[in-house]
DNA sequence: GGAAGATTGTCTGCTCAGCAGACGATCTGC
DNA sequence: GCAGATCGTCTGCTGAGCAGACAATCTTCC
């Protein structure tokens, strides 16, 4: 075709660097990694520490709600819950208007240990950037997180899930603190 | 704590959508969710589609470059390159300078079937990058990319892989398109 | 030249995550 | 009260991924 023989001049192997799902994959892939030594030690490692997030952050959700949140089928969230529980971060409360329902909240361990490891995640994520310039990663991560809210969108399951909020406890942060 | 109660106005279950590894996951569950559609037909979806290119681009890379390059593990890619192969996309080629290995080389086939799946792939990537303005689109692009090359840079088994050309064929494509 | 070690591609077997299906407990609608 | 739906749990199956072993081949060193 063109007259060009080729537009890959330095790397022998591929171009696939400039390839946008291959950069995607190799950045998820890449952060993956790096959040991986600090999250190693959390139950479930970095599905728990999201799990704890989506409950510290949110208002006593139930399993179906949690897994649909994060993606996880509801037989996983299970046991997922059974470790974070285990480790004492989270509880399962069972919910006085609906007793099917587990409503799960944190406990003040959890709460506690999440803010250790958002920071800790934060440094690593810092790292995982220092190859753009201060600007550009503000950038970066502004356009990441209205992409993935717009993405969010177009799939069942997203970012809505309707709970109202509620006060705090003493032990555990929770969502309808009620009568025990 | 603070005077505000919670900085979480609209969804009531959590906040993560703010959450950087959060957002980078459900754009990558996004794009893979919206090229499997395109990809679903091809030998060994999107992994045959990443090998596929990786060989279209390369110059014959062996098997164990290919599978370090993608992450890929040797005994899988052996399964992977069987179904190429069989799908007549790849070939195996015997390398007279070391019979041990196989350097892999795209058919006419698989270069035509490839630049075909990349401009279905690449529709499909308008489609997840459609909340964002042309010219974040571009922006986003250009620092995902440099993302990626940087995060490969510390990890091994990254973008380089030195290959030297080969003399091309009938029913294949090798790098160096020569007289063709 | 020949022996020892490394490398490539393949095959085998193990382990584990993920998912469908079934089940009891519970709620809702009639 | 009864049928159907929903939540959380358990069981069993399937498939992917990986360590290990193996033959063929190359390289290094004696």
């Amino acid at each position: 075709m063109g007259s060009e023989p080729r537009t890959v001049p330095v790397t022998g192997c591929a171009d696939l660097a400039e390839d946008f799902g291959f950069s995607l994959m190799a950045v998820a892939h890449a952060y993956r990694t790096a959040v991986s030594s600090v999250l190693a030690g959390v139950a479930q490692g970095a599905r728990g520490f999201q799990t704890l997030a989506a409950v510290v952050e949110g208002d006593g959700p139930d399993q179906v709600t949690l897994a649909g949140y994060l993606r996880i089928d509801r037989t996983v969230m299970t046991y997922l819950l059974d470790d974070l529980v285990a480790a004492g971060l989270v509880e399962r409360r069972l919910d006085p208007a609906d007793r099917r329902r587990r409503r799960i909240v944190a406990t003040r361990r959890g709460v506690d240990t999440l803010r250790d490891l958002q920071r800790q995640v934060r440094a690593a994520e810092d790292g995982l950037l220092f190859g753009l310039e201060e600007d550009e990663r503000e950038v970066f991560r502004t356009l990441l997180v209205r992409l993935a809210r717009t993405a969010a969108d177009g799939e069942p399951g997203g970012p809505s899930c309707e709970v109202d909020a509620d006060p705090c406890d003493d032990t555990t942060v929770s969502p309808a603190p009620g009568p025990g």
